[in-house]
RNA sequence: CGGGCUGUGGCGCAGCUUGGUUAGCGCGCUUGACUGGGGGUCAAGAGGUCGGGAGUUCGAAUCUCCCCAGCCCGACCA
């Protein structure tokens, strides 16, 4: 294409409002334009980025088997009650009505759409099915951010595979594993698989894939030695023994008069690790206990894993007076009854302990868990802290902050049997298919390739999603200059290479800034200086590197590089 | 949802504290000239409901109130 022709506003300036690289450099190379929060129009060069990075993904997965279809983006309320997530999935929702009053969603995820075809399979014969989509995804986010990163609409390729039974789940997710690590691989992003919580997805387990970058919003704790990686919302590790004393007889109450917090009881004589933190919930309107070890933080999506609630927050200052009597500074669970009360897998078996006597300055000492407590359910619930050690290995794990690029999960059986999506066996004996769901944004992947790729002069794309792989720079547009680019522009289009001729009247250096700014992985300038040599220059975006090319054997040495690049 | 901040030509901003003729600047845009290998120079132009509404006032971009939108932090979130 001839950029003459073509709507690339690029920017001067960064956008004033985008904080994230990604976010500025997308906006001010005239990629995306905002419309409203989490809504942006993909302009030209945007949407060529983001075809190019579907068509990846699409190749990988049509290489693992992987069916595509197009399935609706306005649902029934009926199919997402049937799966009982119409209540379950809150606000993230959109919902409207049609005109004769029924409700209708747009869809956040399409379990129930695809439970609901695959539920004419009646044979293990046709199974295993892998069908796919990429598609729009609706979601009323509570707080877009970082332009493409976080947004309430978005393209994804969402996979859903049907097995007869959990080994065919197995192999499945297997296959996505292999799919995704290519498809990233083909993205140039250096995403690695992490241990995941499931969230509202429910389902045995999942994988994410996550991609190091300052912009991302999920802490991963990594081994640096063994392979172990988890998020922080599903990551454990191995604690030092703690060796208790024995318990008091019972607990014994002392006065602790202006002592409100872990640190200050500390002072006080009870070590952070000898305390019992108390903390008051309120889930799904009834007001549950969390304890955690004093020197350890709740991890809320722990909390929310273990106990299956929907809806979680904090009890105010006064709602923890009336259930426990108290102030927050002083509550404890001795005693208490009647409260559900979540403990964590760290306070098993301690004794010793001290703890707030729901009584304001004053607190217990002598605790003995399993004797003082009634402790309705044990958990992992203690957020693992970076230097803690890995639990196969011993290493210090280390926190990294990340992206989620990519999350797969296996369902199991639970949409099957909402659905009725049971076949026969080979004896005759209906069974439910066993499920899983894999997902991976384009628009997201874009954007941290964005992030991943730039410099500061702009974005540097990897040769296999870049808008074009290649730009030809007119340096000065008299007829000779012109002349040698249109030849080489020809050729590099009949040998297959997308190219841009920059073709613009503008200064040099105008075209020089703006290629860099969209980040064209190669460019071949084209000006009077080597023309008299019967040569053209050559630069590689990343590196800058230039070097001097006979102009009848650039686009071949272009073609070659460009293809293998591409299929990396 | 809580906290902080911001809305002024296409983009980036000043003006607002202390109300006062015609609302400025840079970039971009149009036309012309000179230029021509890293965002050039000169000249002449076009382009603005100052986020919206109500109020105070002789007079509001500026003060007051309400609303809307956007950004950032936190909460939340497949």
């Amino acid at each position: 294409m001839r950029w003459s022709t073509l709507h690339i506003p690029t920017l001067r300036d960064a956008p004033g409002d985008a904080e994230a690289v990604s976010h500025a450099l997308l906006v001010q190379g005239g990629f995306i334009r905002q419309l409203h929060a989490g809504h942006y129009s993909l302009l030209p060069l945007g949407w060529k980025v983001h075809t190019k990075v579907a068509t990846i993904v699409r190749e990988e997965m049509d290489a693992i088997g992987g069916q595509e279809c197009l399935l609706p983006t306005m649902h029934p309320a009926g199919i997402w009650q049937k799966s009982g997530r119409w209540d379950t999935m809150g606000e993230i929702m959109f919902r409207l009505k049609d005109r004769r009053d029924n409700e209708m969603a747009l869809g956040i995820t399409h379990e129930e759409i695809f439970a609901t075809v695959a539920a004419e399979l009646s044979s293990y014969k046709q199974l295993p099915q892998l069908w796919y989509q990429i598609q729009l995804k609706f979601r009323d986010e509570a707080r877009p951010k970082s332009g493409l990163l976080r947004v309430r609409e978005f393209a994804m390729k969402d996979s859903y595979s049907f097995t007869i039974d959990w080994d065919g789940l197995d192999e499945m997710f297997e296959r996505h594993r292999v799919a995704y690590a290519r498809i990233f691989e083909r993205l140039q992003l250096a995403a690695f698989p992490v241990e995941a919580s499931s969230g509202a997805m429910g389902g045995d387990t999942s994988t994410e894939f996550m991609v190091p970058c300052a912009a991302g919003e999920d802490d991963v704790l990594r081994c640096s030695t063994c392979d172990y990686a988890a998020n922080v919302e599903k990551a454990t590790s191995a604690l030092a023994e703690v060796a208790d004393e024995a318990p008091l007889p019972e607990p014994e109450r002392f006065a602790t008069p202006g002592i409100r917090t872990i640190a200050a009881l500390e002072e006080a004589g009870a070590p952070a690790d000898r305390q019992i933190k108390t903390m008051v919930l309120v889930a799904d309107e009834a007001t549950v206990l969390a304890l955690v070890r004093g020197d350890h933080q709740l991890n809320v999506q722990k909390f929310v894993d273990a106990t299956g609630a929907i809806e979680l927050r904090p009890a105010t200052p006064d709602e923890a007076k009336a259930a426990l009597g108290a102030m927050p500074g002083s509550l404890g669970a001795v005693g208490v009854d009647g409260l559900t009360i979540v403990a964590d897998e760290a306070l098993r078996g301690r004794t010793n302990m001290t703890t707030g006597a729901n009584d304001d300055d004053w607190h217990y000492r002598g605790v003995d868990i399993a004797r003082d407590i009634k402790v309705g359910q044990w958990a992992d619930l203690r957020e693992v802290q970076a230097g803690e050690a890995c639990m196969s290995c011993g290493t210090a794990l280390e926190v990294v902050r990340c992206v989620e690029a990519g999350h797969i999960f296996k369902l199991g059986t639970v949409f099957a049997e909402k659905f009725g999506v049971t076949v026969a066996d080979a004896d005759g004996q209906e069974k439910p298919v066993v499920m899983g769901s894999y997902g991976i944004g384009i628009g997201r992947n874009m954007a941290t390739v964005a992030e991943s790729h730039n410099d500061e002069r702009g974005l540097i794309w990897p040769v296999s999603i870049a808008p074009y792989e290649v730009v030809i720079t007119v340096v000065k547009l008299d007829d000779n200059s012109m002349a040698a680019a249109d030849v080489i522009y020809s050729d590099l289009k009949a040998r297959g290479v997308d190219v841009l001729l920059d073709d613009r009247d503008a200064r040099a250096g105008v075209k020089f800034a703006d290629a860099e700014l969209i980040g064209i992985p190669y460019r071949i300038t084209i000006g009077p200086k080597a023309l008299a040599d019967g040569e053209v220059e050559f630069t590689e975006r990343r590196s800058g590197d230039m070097q001097r090319v006979a102009k009848g054997a650039v686009a071949e040495m272009v073609t070659d590089l460009v293809t293998t690049q591409r299929k990396l």
